[in-house]
DNA sequence: CCCTGATTCGC
DNA sequence: GCGAATCAGG
């Protein structure tokens, strides 16, 4: 692809929106992202400056122009791979609709509140009948379970079963994503 | 891992 | 002039 006025005037004019390298490209179709910074450099647009995105002015790497290519073998294999998958991935991109889920919602085991009809069974009373929630603390001497009548298989009652199970969802997603 | 922009340098 | 390969950082 030839860098035509109007892709260059498309590239200043996404460039000036705030798009990312990888946007613009997709948008001006058959140049990669790499194209794209490139061309913005030499047009002497504007970078990124360390704003929002991802910027790291005041980089001067500046290897010896006399050396001979000596990158980090390890991180190039990675980096590889990277690159393949983000122009399988640019392929795809379109639209983003994002879908707020407003989750008011807070699950709060009140630990006081205790539960239904405990029938403080020890772990020795016990069956696959009995609701196998633990109650009260584990190093104490009234710690015991919950003893109710549970449904079929289900190793807690209904009411323990759905503490069990239900608020382990969209919350942990967000969590486990900022790790 | 995915994504960003920045740089270098063979073509 | 181009842009893939790399690098560096979030």
């Amino acid at each position: 692809m030839n860098w035509t006025d109007e892709r260059v005037e498309k590239l200043k004019k996404l460039w000036a929106e705030g798009l990312s390298a990888s946007q613009i490209a997709a948008q001006l179709g058959g140049v990669s992202r790499n194209a794209v910074i490139g061309k913005v450099h030499r047009l002497c647009l504007p970078g990124r400056a360390k704003a929002g995105g991802t910027n790291t002015a005041a980089r001067t790497p500046k290897r010896n122009t006399s050396a001979p290519r000596a990158p980090n073998f390890a991180s190039r294999i990675t980096t590889r791979t990277v690159t393949r998958q983000q122009g399988a991935t640019m392929l795809k991109e379109e639209i983003e609709i994002e879908i707020e889920t407003i989750e008011e919602m807070e699950y709060v085991p009140r630990g006081n509140v205790v539960v239904p009809i405990s029938r403080r069974l020890g772990l020795t009373e016990l069956t696959e009948r009995t609701c196998k929630w633990p109650v009260g603390d584990p190093l104490k001497d009234d710690f015991h379970f919950c003893g109710c009548e549970s449904p079929d298989n289900s190793p807690y009652c209904s009411y323990h079963q759905k503490l069990a199970y239900q608020p382990v969802n969209e919350r942990r997603r967000a969590a486990a994503r900022a790790s």
